[in-house]
Order: C-alpha cells, then sequence, then structure tokens
DNA sequence: GAAGATTGTTTTATATCATAACATTTCTGC
DNA sequence: GCAGAAATGTTATGATATAAAACAATCTTC
C-alpha cells in the first residue's frame, strides 16, 4: 500500500519524496533475516545452551589451538573487555581453558579441554543439521554459495 | 589455517569433526554483513540523530498514516512495551504524534506532523546515498536483487 | 633503565530486548 | 444487556549486549 493510492490524480504533485518499500531496504531484509537464522540457532542450541558467540569462540580454538586471548576476540569483533565473562563461563564448563603464555606473561592462550573436545561433537551435530535447514531455506548449496558471496562483499570493509 | 595442518599424517585419524570455516557459516556471514551495514547507516544518519528502528518507523507511518501503535510495532518485530519510549521520542521531537482514535478509545493512530514530513525529504536524501553506497558494494542493482530474494528467504518463516 | 604500549581485568554506563502486571476499552458468548 | 475474555497502551523490571575508562602486570623501544 503506497501513499499515492489516497491522492487525488488531479492534485498538485507532492514534492515529498515517495518512501521506499521496507522489502527493497537491503539493512532492513538482512537484519531480518539475521534474527530469524538466529532464532533457529537459539533454538537449535537451547539444550546445549550454547550461544551463537560462545559457538563461534570453540570453534575458532578448536581451529586454531593457543590463540590469545585478544586475538580471538578481535576475530569476533568482541571487545576484549565483554570477552572475559564469555571466556569465563566456558572454562566454568569445563569446556575451554586458558594457558598462562611463558613467552608473554601477560597473555592467556586459548585451548579446548578433553571435555571440551567431546562437546564440538555433539555442536558440530546440532549446527550441520541447523545449517542443512538454512540451506534447505535458501534452495540449495548453490543459493548458499552466492548468498555468502555477496554478503561478504557487504562487510569487506577495512 | 585449519587443524590438519598441524597433524602427523601417518597419525590414527582423528574422530574428532573438522570445524567449519567461519567464512562458510551463513548465520555468522550474516550478522557480519548486518553490522557493517548498520553501521555504515549509523554514521550516515549521524548529524539527524537517527537510529534504524526510528527510520523504520517515520517510513512505515509515512507509508500508511493512521495506523495503530501495535500494527507498527508488529510489523518492525518490536514488543509494544518497547515501542513507547521510542515513539515518545518522535513526538518530544515533533516529528510524529498519537492521535486519540474515535472508533477505538484504547488504541493511538499514528501520523507525521508538517516538521516530520519535512524532516522526511532529508532523511531519504540521507538514505538513498547510504543505499547507493551498500549497492555499490554489491556491484549493482542485480546484484541488490538478488541478494534480497535470498535474504528473504530466509526470513519467510511464520 | 625509563617511557610507552599491550594484555587481561574490573567497573560503569548505555542500549536492546523480553516479561509481567495494570487500567482502560472493546469484543464475545450467552 | 452483561460477565468474562481479549486487546491496547503503559509502566516497571530484569537480562543481555556493547562500549569506554581505568588499572596492574608485563613487554617493547630507545
Amino acid at each position: 500500500m503506497t501513499v499515492t493510492q489516497h491522492q487525488d490524480p488531479h492534485a498538485p504533485i507532492k514534492t515529498t519524496v515517495q518512501p521506499p518499500e521496507m522489502s527493497t531496504i537491503i539493512g532492513y531484509v538482512l537484519r531480518r533475516a539475521q534474527l530469524s537464522v538466529f532464532q533457529d540457532f537459539l533454538d537449535s542450541f537451547a539444550a546445549l545452551k550454547l550461544r551463537p558467540a560462545e559457538f563461534s569462540v570453540l570453534n575458532l580454538i578448536a581451529q586454531c589451538p593457543g590463540q590469545k586471548q585478544s586475538e580471538i576476540a578481535e576475530q569476533l569483533g568482541i571487545k576484549r573487555a565483554n570477552f572475559v565473562a564469555l571466556m569465563d563461563g566456558l572454562e566454568k564448563r569445563g569446556l575451554a581453558e586458558r594457558r598462562k603464555s611463558p613467552e608473554d606473561k601477560r597473555s592467556h592462550s586459548l585451548h579446548l579441554t578433553p571435555q571440551g573436545e567431546c562437546f564440538m561433537a555433539e555442536m558440530f551435530a546440532v549446527w550441520r543439521t541447523h545449517e542443512e535447514r538454512m540451506i534447505e531455506r535458501l534452495g540449495g548449496e548453490a543459493e548458499r554459495d552466492r548468498l555468502v558471496e555477496l554478503l561478504e562483499r557487504l562487510s569487506d570493509r577495512a
């Protein structure tokens, strides 16, 4: 429904610009999609009590164990101050641990615990079914690839 | 960098699943893109002191004046309790107003003020340059259309 | 060795979001 | 018509996310 439907066709042309349809606004559609995908993620991981940020941290530690706290935090765009509580949680649950680095006694290098390694198997299984569901929404792997490429163009800033 | 790079090729095959590359995880790439686009939006609208939610509300009111508060809120996925303060702000700035509906004395119908109409012109000008910048990042209008279509498949849930 | 930068941490402030409760008004079933 | 249920806007409250400032310990630079 647009404003013009209510305007007298013989009335002088309005100087106000036409409001853009919400469904064409990139940021809006992007936000809605992100919320929807995150909701599915949260539902999928409710039993494991794992948040997206925690998933990402565990995944990054698994990919490259021994990285410093601030390195992991920065990769995810998390301020190091806010990363502390997140890491405390993972440590309290026995999934990951901080080790004092001998070379740099300021920093903590992050590792998975054996329990954490075990947890990852469950985590990946849950994640894969979630991801398959998203790919199904998109229509297939090809569409997923196209989407990811377009999204990376949007975020590839300095 | 992957875990396999550090594994002895003669070691027994690890039973742990390979961690997925972050850059292939739909939710992650989606979130990063959304943050990047929103950041550009926030920078663009810093002078006008307008947040994405306020932009959307003004836009929806302009598209269809007279809608109830809860209708606007629901379209944007905002809880009506949280919508109150948002609308208070727009009203205090003289951009929009609540009118008591004669038919339903519980509800408020929302309208732009004359000042609000005037503000919309500035708002659209700023928004258009922002949107053009995002389209440029994507590579053109065709890419924007493809992206929007894929994103809508992701959020088209009940 | 001194000055400055880095790392992890605590504290604080702000924004976002969900939930519950409430008064007023409307709707529904009978 | 009326009693109970639902809708609407509002307030209050708690949880979560995010940002910034300050600090101690450590490292780097000169």
